[in-house]
DNA sequence: TTCGCCATGTAATACGTTACATGATTGG
DNA sequence: CCAATCATGTAACGTATTACATGGCGAA
């Protein structure tokens, strides 16, 4: 999946395994995350592959840089991945709701403490949603008018990840009502 | 974190793997998912780390089962991730979300048949969630009067299952719309 | 001078998925 | 007779995570 996502962003342009770290941190990682460590990883693997070429840069007084660009072969994979619909729902792995599931028999005052700090950590996010991201899909779409269409989608996502982290804190808000009684 | 799922599950009651498969898939499906493969390889490391043992049960006419019990140390390992709390939210890997963000080059009528059919999926699993998994908790609670208490967390677990399935055919509903034009 | 950011990577491990493999019983 | 369900597992592969490792620059 990385790989496509990798191929994904290297179609708007050429960037170094940071840089995609980078992209990846602000705009798809409502749905999805990596670790830097498999970036760089799978860019090397993608190389061996021949779906992207990289050429590295040195500067003075800066830190060299591998920059990657496409192939004819990435740009056709990452079509053909494109083009072959999902046929099925992707799975949740959502720890707090496990370790509510078995909560039962724990104090409640640390199941509260458990889901007030959850309630935090949503709440930031849902705020940086609201503002951050949005502000670099304008700022994108202002930049590259030629990608307007692309921040169309890019919205359409960043509803989602506003969508899922509003219904998040009601479920939140509600779950503790009825732990506190 | 599947090792943690089997220790709660076994401290209901003994089982073999292939009743924890059918326990987790009609309990905590909504939000953690395991193939059977991976269910039978953990029973296995987790007895050779003594959290539990199994014995062979022999029955006529009838399929020979590994049923597995928890130790104490499973107990108590159990319930030390209990008590420590989740400090970090849980990371989305949302396909269908990825997919879309690059959707803008595609054939907006591939894109929306790719919606349709995730719509279905969601309002089928929605629908289960309301109806059969409602039913496997009450069933358990007059079965189990004792798991009374647990019931209400298994409740609260579904709400969010419900929640979230709700949230997303509300989002995929407003995405079809914008993207119908 | 210390912290954070820029920039790169490797190694080891852990976890998850797909495919392979078998065989009995039950119900339509 | 065929499909589904019960019941168990292994092997190979693929993906993800944690930890290890390095070093320069700029700002406070």
């Amino acid at each position: 999946m990385i790989k496509y996502i990798l191929l994904g962003f290297l179609n708007y342009q050429p960037m170094t395994g940071y840089d995609l770290k980078q992209t990846l941190d602000h705009s798809v990682s409502h749905f999805w995350h990596a670790y830097h460590s498999q970036i760089y990883t799978t860019l090397r693997q993608m190389e061996a592959e021949g779906l992207v070429v990289s050429e590295f840069v040195y500067a003075e007084s800066q830190p060299d840089r591998r920059v990657y660009s496409l192939t004819d072969a990435g740009r056709a994979e990452f079509n053909a991945w494109l083009e072959q619909s999902l046929t099925e729902m992707s799975p949740i792995k959502e720890e707090l709701a496990v370790r509510l599931f078995f909560s039962a028999r724990r104090d409640p005052k640390s199941v509260l403490a458990e889901l007030y700090l959850q309630r935090e950590l949503h709440q930031k996010k849902l705020n940086e949603y609201r503002i951050m991201t949005k502000d670099a899909i304008e700022k994108n779409a202002i930049l590259a008018p030629q990608l307007a269409q692309d921040a169309v989608f890019w919205r359409l996502t960043l509803n989602m990840g506003i969508g899922y982290e509003e219904m998040y804190l009601d479920w939140l808000n509600k779950t503790i009502l009825q732990i506190e009684r």
